[in-house]
DNA sequence: CTGTTTTCTTGACTGAGTCAAGACAAGGCG
DNA sequence: CGCCTTGTCTTGACTCAGTCAAGAAAACAG
């Protein structure tokens, strides 16, 4: 496994380095991790690691397509090593948690507008917005212990799938 | 006209005052403006206007449904009026101009995912990625020109319908 | 093993947006 | 019409995510 990553960044022309492979083995057992999450799990690996080295590394992985990036409107940029198939995602409103979703019709862009206004298209991005069901449940609780206190960000950046 | 706007805020439970007439009059004419050009443009009816009233009365805004916030990936977040028909948005990789689509599927969600992983979605958020018209002329030019810098962002933010 | 080139570390910096305290204005009431 | 309450705006400090740049370190070709 570890030697696959090592073969695909050769692949790709980019040097096999400690922080590379960590940087990858985290986001292999966290599929939408975000940044800071990813320096902390990568730290396990190599202690030394820095955020800038995070931040480097991400963007070499995006540009070789080795990873791709995703950024749900008001929460830090994730990250995935799930490329080439262009699936969409779905996002809990209230925790922030990414689950993937196979996209229904075919290969990119799977959606065409109606009326392009004189764009070309290239990919259809579909973000599907809504409660997990975690969070659901919490939400039925809270109502039910008469806490009236509306549902916040309770643990932003959730890889739960 | 702007009579209206005074009816709708007043209506919203909200005081009319001239930073959101003037945010307001700024958003009729450039139905996808970000923060920045939103100062900008309002401060045309009211010099003295502060960036933090601004985003106080774009929040405002939002919260009653008066205007609507979308944030492309990788660009500060727009604003527009046309709230509440769950449209679509084309956005051009290269400006940055971002068009409405009216949405193909009826009322919201207007997609559903095939597998929902326990999600209970209540948006389908699409975004169409390609270049706009201007942009492709503009790589064409380019490219025919020999110049072989690849076309950065030139201008985020643009407006063009 | 050595040299070249990429990559990482360290640290300063930017841009978008938030938070908080006090000044000010909108509009209800007398 | 003018005062008073309350919501809104101004000013300014601050946060968070991410970028930029210079030098140190490590990868890999030979």
């Amino acid at each position: 496994m570890e030697t696959t990553w090592a073969h695909q960044l050769r692949q790709a022309g980019l040097r096999v380095t400690r922080p590379r492979l960590s940087v990858l083995s985290v986001l292999a057992e966290h599929p939408h991790a975000d940044a800071d999450r990813i320096v902390t799990g990568a730290r396990e690996l190599h202690p030394s690691l820095s955020p800038q080295a995070v931040y480097g590394v991400l963007k070499a992985l995006v540009a070789v397509g080795l990873a791709r990036r995703i950024e749900p409107a008001g929460a830090p940029a994730l990250f995935e090593l799930r490329v080439g198939d262009n699936h969409h995602h779905l996002v809990c409103r209230s925790c922030g948690a990414v689950a993937d979703v196979d996209c229904a019709v075919g290969a990119a862009p799977c959606l065409s507008p109606s009326d392009t206004a004189g764009f070309v298209v290239d990919e259809a991005e579909v973000v599907f917005w809504g409660l997990c069901s975690t969070c659901r449940s919490e939400d039925r609780q809270v109502l039910a212990t008469g806490t009236p206190a509306q549902a916040q960000h309770h643990n932003r950046g959730g890889t739960r799938a």
